[in-house]
DNA sequence: CGAACCGTTGATGGCTGTCAATTTTGGTGG
DNA sequence: CCACCAAAATTGACAGCCATCAACGGTTCG
């Protein structure tokens, strides 16, 4: 089901690249050089089990951060996009898989944590926190159509409140992120088209016509 | 249902109270007294909204923190037992209730968060971060049977490995943790009586008798 | 002893997963 | 520009898991 794409090769240094994108503020002030790495899409960015060594932000693109079982049943526990750091794992090692959905530009920062980072971080760390267990909200107590406003709300926030979204992910990943399989999240967004709550201009692209009915979804 | 019980008033300096507590190792040295105080079943620690001000380690006792839905869907993120540190915020302010589950003791920690502290609390955070994640896991791609084995086996875990559990949450507890109801976290529980995979010894008193069974089903 | 709470068990229905077929989309090459 | 193709998305039929509603047993406490 998931591509194993091989790590991107392309590589340039973040003087060049910072030049060329549009620049996510930095986290922190690097003390050695770092990179700024693309991957195409359904490439690799890290694995579970690797060993943790970087912090990663998003320039461009998007990013999946998920867990398997066994069976290859898929949890996606966060989306990232440009701008935010992801990548923070305990005991030097990654218990998840990172992944760009599209082509997408990574700025790697390689530092050792040492305090002054530890206090830069702590606050993204925390705000990851908190998302998660909103989203485990979400996902344990919510019905699939709340679950879709939800996730359709976030994403409208995301991206500037602007009521025009394009959709990185797939209706995988997106079932995949809610708990729920693709046909369910398929029916949900059809069955808000049919409301009028959304307009679907292409299979990604999503207008918000009614942001307070989907609001009053999420309670 | 939640009982909203006043908080607790017994105050103690944390001199007088560790020489009587099983001492949980703080997690960072105090620089200023700091106190351990009592709350009896269901007393409320902090509440959603509230300024965040400082970090909370479990003496003894067991605490839940949740979020809910206008409707009063609970969702419990996390349950915390001695030794574990939680409270942890961002935006300096409560995004979740905190509750004890029976009689505590919590330890309160006012420092704020300097350079140093932050280095010493962030693989906490992070180890939270990792739980939550993997929670979400088990919540979003789980069937009922596998989230209460999940939930045993992190149960016995933390209790020191040892086969005889005792639960300090209800039925509805572990529900809102594992976004079930009580009636299916009843009829798990009886299903694996049968299956001779769990003894009740009482409501809340758990023998383990087939570990791996349990484990062989979360994958 | 009665009340309240907790936990268990049973009957039933609905939401969502599964399986399957079809349509749409987006990309590529003629 | 259009035809074609593979992948993605949609839609339908059906089944199963779990929520809901309800009744009952056990325990604790006044």
């Amino acid at each position: 089901m998931l591509a194993q794409a091989p790590r991107n090769a392309m590589t340039f240094t973040a003087g060049h690249a910072g030049a060329r994108v549009p620049a996510a503020a930095p986290v922190f002030a690097p003390t050695q050089p770092h990179q700024v790495q693309f991957y195409h899409a359904n490439a690799e960015i890290y694995g579970q089990g690797e060993k943790a060594r970087a912090l990663y932000q998003v320039e461009f693109g998007a990013v999946r951060i998920y867990r398997l079982l066994a069976d290859g049943r898929r949890q996606i526990s966060a989306f990232h996009v440009a701008g935010e750091v992801f990548g923070f794992e305990a005991d030097g090692q990654h218990h998840f898989f990172a992944e760009a959905i599209c082509s997408s530009a990574i700025r790697i920062y390689r530092q050792p944590i040492d305090a002054d980072i530890a206090r830069e971080i702590l606050p993204v760390a925390l705000k990851a926190l908190v998302r998660a267990q909103e989203h485990l909200l979400v996902v344990g107590r919510q019905s699939a159509a709340e679950r879709v406003a939800a996730f359709l709300l976030d994403m409208v926030e995301r991206q500037g409140d602007l009521p025009n979204i394009e959709l990185a992910m797939s209706r995988t990943d997106i079932g995949d992120y809610l708990g729920l399989t693709i046909e369910t999240v398929s029916r949900v967004f059809s069955k808000f088209k049919e409301k009028g709550y959304i307009r679907l201009t292409g299979a990604r692209a999503v207008d918000i016509v009614k942001v307070e009915a989907l609001a009053s979804m999420c309670s």
